[in-house]
DNA sequence: CTGAAAGTTGTACAAATGTACGATATAATA
DNA sequence: TATTATATCGTACATTTGTACAACTTTCAG
């Protein structure tokens, strides 16, 4: 069994997902990546990969003075539960009822679908 | 304007949830449907109903000796803003990549993207 | 070897969150 | 009307969250 993590904030899945798309970094790397306009400090950031880290989601190593964060769980896996999570208490888990809501609101677009309908298509063959 | 609402909490949304699904109602018919495992107190879906009035979220009117409550918000725009802050957060703003994820992982089959296919032409005709 | 630059550690702290008890008020019933 | 079943209200309280400073440590350039 996996899956017994205490849980993201929302802060820390914003870092965690730096990380996922850095493959590994420095608390400065990933501060660096933080979308414009999110103003937050160099602790902050720190703060949170600790916390990160305490809870299990990542690592790290020591490379001169810097700890350099990687991933320490399957990126799947925690957005399975997370968004599992969001879905059920907004949308009482009904998954086909977000992208509804995403279509609906013009949130993506005919060529996504068409993307979705080749993936989904390739997926079933496999079954 | 609008949306200058103190942000849901987890919690708080799914309250909200079932508010919509309602249309209204008092604390124990949205304590009546809260998902079932979902082990909860009276008393605390009442704070949370009284919690969702003070941020703007809900209002309610007497009606006997029980209150009842009913969404003040446009589901809309509450799920608008609360799956952009999601979306943000996990897939740096990317909603494609989101419904990606949610092809891949089974969560949506081709009977959900037929649908969506018909409601964005049906959309994009319209704009 | 020394000092400066860049990091890490310890710690803080207010606000938000999840959860809920006990006391009080009130409507409905007998 | 007195009793009872329901509600609400005031409050509480441990955690988690978001945010970050100050002090101490470790490299690296000179």
């Amino acid at each position: 069994m996996k899956q017994e993590l205490t849980a993201l904030s929302g802060a820390e899945g914003e870092v965690l997902r730096i990380l996922w798309e850095l493959g590994h970094g420095s608390v400065q790397s990933v501060l660096d990546k933080m979308p414009a306009g999110r103003d937050v400090a160099y602790a902050t950031v720190q703060t949170l990969l600790r916390r990160l880290e305490k809870k299990g989601y990542v690592g790290h190593e020591k490379a001169g003075k810097a700890h350099i964060f990687y991933p320490a769980v399957e990126r799947a896996d925690v957005l399975d539960s997370a968004v599992g999570t969001f879905v059920e208490r907004l949308f009482g888990g009904n998954t086909a009822g977000l992208v509804h809501f995403l279509a609906e609101h013009g949130k993506i677009g005919a060529d996504d679908v068409e993307k979705l309908q080749k993936l989904i298509s390739d997926n079933e063959e496999r079954s």
